[in-house]
DNA sequence: GTCTATATAATGATAGAC
DNA sequence: GTCTATCATTATATAGAC
């Protein structure tokens, strides 16, 4: 399996500012990476970046789609890898992404990079087809909702690294921030979150719910519990 | 149960400002969002703004105060409440937080707003105590660290609703967007995302990869599946 | 407490030379 | 393909009147 990926210096122009956009983008955010400092990453001039791209936006659609092909390649090797395919799709693909997750994290977060994520929602429909295989109950929500629902809350891990670094007590993207993470979530994944029961008796109460707002709706909706308080 | 939130217009004109920037940060982003349309909002003058809160900056660590202090005391109710807790901390926080979701998860992925993440990871933290009385199996990690990485999880759902609703095939924020994703995630979180026997053997992975980080190392790390492509 | 007006700095976009 | 120089916009921060 030749991995190889070309010294930066090797790389063209373009590419090397496409790079650099993912790694800015992925460090500040859109808004407050600028095309100067992409360009000075990168090695060239503002005006080089503008002649390559056109415009900022437009050079975030180009990251969004440079991703998203390779998501779909590493997909597909996956798919053709069987040692691989029954372990964790999730960790494989977070590997690979490596140093563009923090792009990813926050495109998915503004809503951009949707052909990225439903890329993942498929991988995740497809370890969910499997796991549904073995089940008791029969699930009541369609697979694709269940797939989408799991592929974010797998991705708010690597979103919320910050935080999840202070409860880990280790800084992640580091060896042992990423082995305790992994654990972590192996232990997670492996065990439900809540009592089948439990969550009967929730569907139960969303049922009564929704049937209460068919009738002449009296305000009867989920109110929060919360009282006002001055700043 | 007295939840009585007061009109928009009986709020003094701090409060107002910094209600407004909940909503503006929250629908726009920290950066994207300016103070003139803060003020505007709120329906006051920007130079009232700075003369409040000093800066941009200092306005958004006031929002952050106010929710921490607002989410505090959800929780102290919600742990207050029997008929609440057994069932499902998160969905009632969440239907608390309101408006405020949005601020909350861009403020969550731009680092900020670790007060709130913390009192989270506490209140999950209760909620895996009570599962992890019916285990089989000990857990084999810091329960703080589970709790962080299952909140993290938790919010991601609502940090990328966007993604979420087009695989929900109905818009979020609406009566049947919320109805389908709370029944959703009552599936996914009633039952393990994966087979004991896969995270063991996952497990197993990781310990071999632990060894060979002590010795003598040889590259011997997780490599990404990925190849160069040229865009 | 509240407003108007201004200073200053940064940025995306653009034009044109080599 | 690549660079330098410049324009136009916009937003924060500030000062000072009422």
């Amino acid at each position: 399996m030749a991995t190889h990926r070309p010294d930066p210096e090797d790389l063209t122009a373009r590419a090397r500012i496409r790079d650099a956009a993912l790694l800015q983008f992925g460090e500040h955010g859109f808004e407050r990476a600028t095309i100067r400092g992409i360009a000075e990453a990168a090695g060239v001039s503002s005006g080089l970046v503008r002649h390559h791209f056109g415009s900022k936006q437009a050079l975030r659609e180009a990251c969004d789609e440079y991703l998203a092909r390779m998501l779909r390649r590493i997909n597909d090797r996956i798919r053709a890898d069987v040692t691989l395919g029954e372990v964790n799709y999730l960790a494989a693909t977070r590997a690979s992404l490596g140093p563009y997750q923090r792009y990813l994290a926050r495109a998915f977060v503004e809503g951009s990079a949707g052909t990225v994520f439903d890329e993942m929602v498929t991988m995740t429909e497809e370890w969910l087809a499997d796991m549904d295989a073995g089940r008791p109950d029969p699930p009541e929500v369609p697979r694709r909702a269940r797939a989408a629902a799991v592929t974010a809350m797998a991705l708010g891990v690597g979103v919320m690294h910050e935080h999840i670094s202070r409860g880990l007590g280790v800084e992640l993207f580091t060896p042992e921030g990423d082995d305790l993470l992994a654990r972590t979530l192996l232990d997670v994944y492996s065990h439900p979150l809540m009592r089948l029961d439990d969550a009967a008796k929730a569907r139960a109460g969303l049922d009564r719910l929704r049937d209460a707002s068919t009738q002449p709706q009296r305000g009867a909706t989920l109110r929060p519990v919360e009282e006002h308080q001055d700043a």
